[in-house]
DNA sequence: TGAACTAGCTTAGATACTAAGCGAATTCAG
DNA sequence: CTGAATTCGCTTAGTATCTAAGCTAGTTCA
């Protein structure tokens, strides 16, 4: 039981310590590289996949969850408008209000550039049993989850601290350089 | 045994359908949330944690697996020395290359911002058992593997069809509209 | 009714990218 | 050994996308 233990915090180490990071940088990298093949650029590819995720928003929702500014947004809705994955609708309720529509037909032109994909990241997950599917399964909505909240408490952080641009990092340790 | 295969499958496709890019869309905005805190920009980050992970690198190395052109990485390197992470330093056998080198203050600085994220981390791995916590890190280690090798693949793809800025989707069904 | 607030758009300015091209160093063919 | 072709990293000009600030229209509340 000890022994196991021990392969345990070992195996746990290594998830948060590299594996996790490495997985991190490559999943940015691709998400870029498929933002650049729908022709879109990472910030709009971005806010596509939220407004896919969480169904309708309206564009300030948007901005909250990604940090940008209402005019950055704006900009955003106005290219996916145009490429056709998403329109506009005007809220019943509150006239201001502009909620963010999937377009089907966008939509399907996606699942065609997706699709191929998929099929062949399936073999990812050849060769493990149910248990440990479950145990991945779990592992990706609880980091999900994590990066949500931790994103928006960053965020939060920065803009209490005065929300400089220069690296947090050298306000501990300031160097003799300042441009 | 048809049960566990039904519920494996029912698993694996819940996992590549919805969890791995829901779960990849939040990675993107942790990353870039991070960056904010760094003050570094996306960009700049994705570099820098590319350098940390595969060590020495040139700086066409760099470009080529990010897919950004060597004018951009100058510009990345640029900062993240300015900004104290980076070094330039002259190859001894090739003089005109620059090999990238790690400054071990600037890593110093980056663990103390990352290390009480690491710990808060550790949680995510709790209640799974050896077994699982070896199928979560192989998976990790696969899909970063699969991430990597895919964005090489669909940056070439992207190339080899003429670089065009339009969505490839368009191309597929297009419509009445062409700016 | 009118003051305060909110949603989203617009503008000006900053920043970071691409594409093209340069000089210097290296490699390779003859 | 010499000159052409290649490669490396940087520079420049142009474009795109971001922030910050301010605006208008619609809403809420005293």
């Amino acid at each position: 039981m000890s022994d196991a233990a021990g392969d345990s915090t070992q195996l746990a180490e290594e998830i948060v310590g590299s594996l996790a990071r490495r997985h991190s940088t490559a999943t940015v990298l691709f998400h870029h590289a498929v933002a650049d093949l729908l022709g879109l650029g990472p910030t709009d590819h971005k806010c596509l996949d939220l407004l896919r995720e969480r169904g309708l928003m309206t564009g300030s929702e948007l901005a909250a969850i990604t940090g940008l500014t209402t005019g950055a947004i704006t900009g955003v809705v106005t290219r996916l408008d145009r490429a056709g994955y998403v329109r506009r609708e005007p809220d019943q309720h509150d006239r201001r209000k502009q909620v963010l529509h999937l377009v089907p037909e966008g939509m399907r032109d996606l699942h065609a550039v997706f699709d191929p994909l998929r099929e062949d990241a399936a073999t990812l997950l050849e060769g493990f049993d149910t248990h440990q599917l479950a145990a991945i399964a779990e592992f990706l909505a609880r980091s999900t989850d994590f990066a949500y909240r931790r994103a928006t408490l960053l965020r939060a952080q920065l803009l209490a601290a005065g929300g400089r641009t220069r690296p947090v990092a050298r306000t501990i340790a300031p160097t003799e350089e300042e441009a």
